[in-house]
DNA sequence: TGACATAGTAAGTAATCACTTACTAATATA
DNA sequence: TATATTAGTAAGTGATTACTTACTATGTCA
């Protein structure tokens, strides 16, 4: 089985993590994955259609990841491993890439990825008042903006103020 | 006076704020201004410096802004300031679109906008440790960071988030 | 082996892109 | 009022855009 399809896609996901969705061509695509332009059009309908799938493979990877922590049984352990989990994600660019890139492209093209955190935002709330916490609902939604902050604002290039972010995140919510 | 400047700018703002850089035309940009293509080309430069200048007008005003609360001598009344203003911002669609817009544009054309922020870094990490807050320039970027996300994404349609996130912010700064 | 689907390409297409040219209209200043 | 500068336009420019067409190569299975 061949890989080309593969190869247009993680060429896409590069080329859009850099330069966005619309500066993008699918010419550029092509010649990045190694392949003629058109079979970028016999594997998926049109541009749209490449980066609807990119998006929801990104999707998958997401709640594939945040899987590992959620369960945790002890609320302090749940909100300790959301942190570290944010930034570690940055630390991997691979990671990295497919969190920003699907933030950006969901805001390029206008798509709400806002039910992409229900079940997150559940178990933080649930950590959250298990700790003490009045207002956990709210409370549980600042640190997921707290987080997309992060990623919005170009924060891959300045590991330092990842670092900060967290240990922020970290005093306010754990006193730790 | 000829007002066609501004029109152009005014417009500019409008559909960049829509669609972004890459996929707005200059074209579409005159059309909604009411004025022929060429006369971007006279005022601007280019469509980068049309741009440009669009972002620098958008940093003036926010400068501006922000002197209306981060001079307040109370801790406690500087950061409940910070956290209305937040809302307030998102709530004037004026204001919004500056702000949004200015937030994507940064990241589109790659400019570091982490310099816009030092002022208010800085009193906030002062008005924080003031109150009696551990590692006050940490929990000072996290807000940032719950700001900057709240805008990021797509939250000027929904406003009931931007209020919880508000909310969850006075909670853990505040206490209240 | 032969028939048929799938994978792949090279060379188009019309539309749109940012930007330029060559010009006229308006306004300021002497 | 004559002159010079600025504001404005219509109609281009070549390059690039997403996408198509018409074709060939490769594998699959009866």
């Amino acid at each position: 089985m061949s890989n080309k399809r593969n190869d247009i896609i993680s060429a896409a996901l590069d080329l859009f993590s850099e330069k966005g969705y619309a500066a993008t061509s699918t010419a550029r695509i092509a010649q990045k994955a190694g392949v003629s332009e058109g079979l970028i059009f016999r594997h998926f309908k049109n541009k749209r259609g490449l980066v609807e799938e990119l998006l929801q493979q990104s999707d998958e990877r997401y709640q594939n990841e945040i899987q590992q922590f959620i369960s945790a049984e002890d609320p302090a352990d749940l909100l300790r491993a959301f942190i570290d989990y944010s930034v570690r994600t940055i630390q991997y660019v691979d990671s990295a890439k497919m969190w920003i890139t699907s933030l950006r492209l969901s805001q390029e093209l206008g798509i709400d990825h806002e039910l992409r955190y229900a079940v997150l935002l559940e178990r933080l709330a649930w950590a959250l008042g298990a700790i003490g916490h009045g207002k956990p609902t709210d409370v549980a939604r600042t640190l997921i903006s707290a987080q997309e902050g992060m990623l919005a604002s170009g924060a891959l290039g300045h590991m330092g103020i990842v670092e900060s972010i967290a240990a922020g995140m970290r005093e306010l919510v754990l006193n730790e």
